[in-house]
DNA sequence: AAGTAAATGTACCGATCGGTTAACTTTTTC
DNA sequence: GAAAAAGTTAACCGATCGGTACATTTACTT
């Protein structure tokens, strides 16, 4: 049970459910397109929860890494980056695999507060949640607390109506609506 | 095939659709719920995909009428209901029943954005941001189109949030948030 | 009351669901 | 180089998926 192989199978499970959703899904389609057995796929599983635990662990390492790093690429400051984060966003939904917000999906599929899938959804924006107010008490915000989970919510709601109307630009106006509240927060 | 049993058929799909999701609920379960027969249903409805548009209209007309309905209740200018709308999606996440936004859900386990429910879903959008729009016209807003945008934004991510996050207060949040942006619109 | 058309229920279809059994290769260990 | 351990395979499990065929019951027309 090479670890490598372990990845490979995740990595390629997260391409698939973020591209398909999870119930949506099977185990057979996973196997496949990875080539391997069904018997190895739940050698490195036990069930098709575990695998997608482990799809979102791997995705919110990789989204966490490539959104702060290009935040911290593209501005200097806290408050430049708190406003930056929204470019970072919108290079984001230019990408042609741009499927939302996998967390989204998730907590939206498995809606039990207790289920596994879904407390680990939410973990994610709880840390994404703790990075902005952490920016918004750096930049000096009267109210950081406040301050970062207002950005969080044009965050989220930037994603979902880049899911859903291509009509606008929710990118660009979640940025100025950011800069006014940072604006308001900080004078 | 009496049109009111159709009906009742729908909204108790509706129910079980929002609460369980959509792939993971089958014919089955709702013939079960239901009571009728699968002879029947098919009767009603040619195809799944057909029940679940049925479902998403009601929803639609549903929502639509409580939201529009309760903002008007509790405010009068244009201006105050774009903030009172906040405290509308604020008695809805109190609601025992809350699972989020249905339309948000359906655009997540339908992605192909040609989809019939995917675009359905997005249709539910375009009319509550042409809603907000107008509001922010009425009210005077100097960009109308953006603040409408940006209103929407933050209703979309104070909904996601209320599903993903109990520590923080997203109605109440995104209110303050809104009254930021209306006031800046104004200016 | 007879005829008929709509509505319903039972039983079933092939396909797929998540998951397992048992035999077979490959690799590791001594 | 043989035995044990690890990894892989095809075939299969009962349950459920969306959807149907067909016989039966209900309701309306005349």
């Amino acid at each position: 049970m090479r670890p490598n192989k372990r990845d490979e199978l995740v990595r390629k499970a997260l391409q698939v459910f973020y591209r398909d959703g999870f119930h949506a899904t099977g185990m057979d389609k996973l196997v496949a397109e990875t080539g391997v057995s069904k018997t190895s796929m739940y050698k490195h599983f036990r069930t098709k929860e575990e695998l997608i635990l482990a799809a979102l662990r791997l995705r919110d390492e990789n989204f966490r890494n490539w959104f702060l790093r290009r935040i911290e690429e593209l501005a200097d400051t806290p408050a430049e980056q708190l406003i930056a984060s929204f470019d970072a966003l919108k290079e984001w939904f230019e990408e042609e695999s741009f499927r939302g917000c996998m967390f989204i999906k998730a907590g939206a599929e498995y809606q039990d507060k207790d289920h596994p899938i879904h407390v680990q959804a939410a973990e994610h924006k709880r840390v994404l949640l703790e990075y902005f107010t952490e920016l918004a008490r750096k930049a000096g915000a009267r109210n950081p607390e406040k301050l970062g989970c207002q950005l969080l919510l044009l965050k989220e709601g930037a994603i979902v109506t880049a899911v859903l109307l291509k009509s606008c630009d929710p990118a660009q106006d979640a940025k100025e609506a950011a800069q006014v509240l940072l604006d308001n927060a900080l004078a």
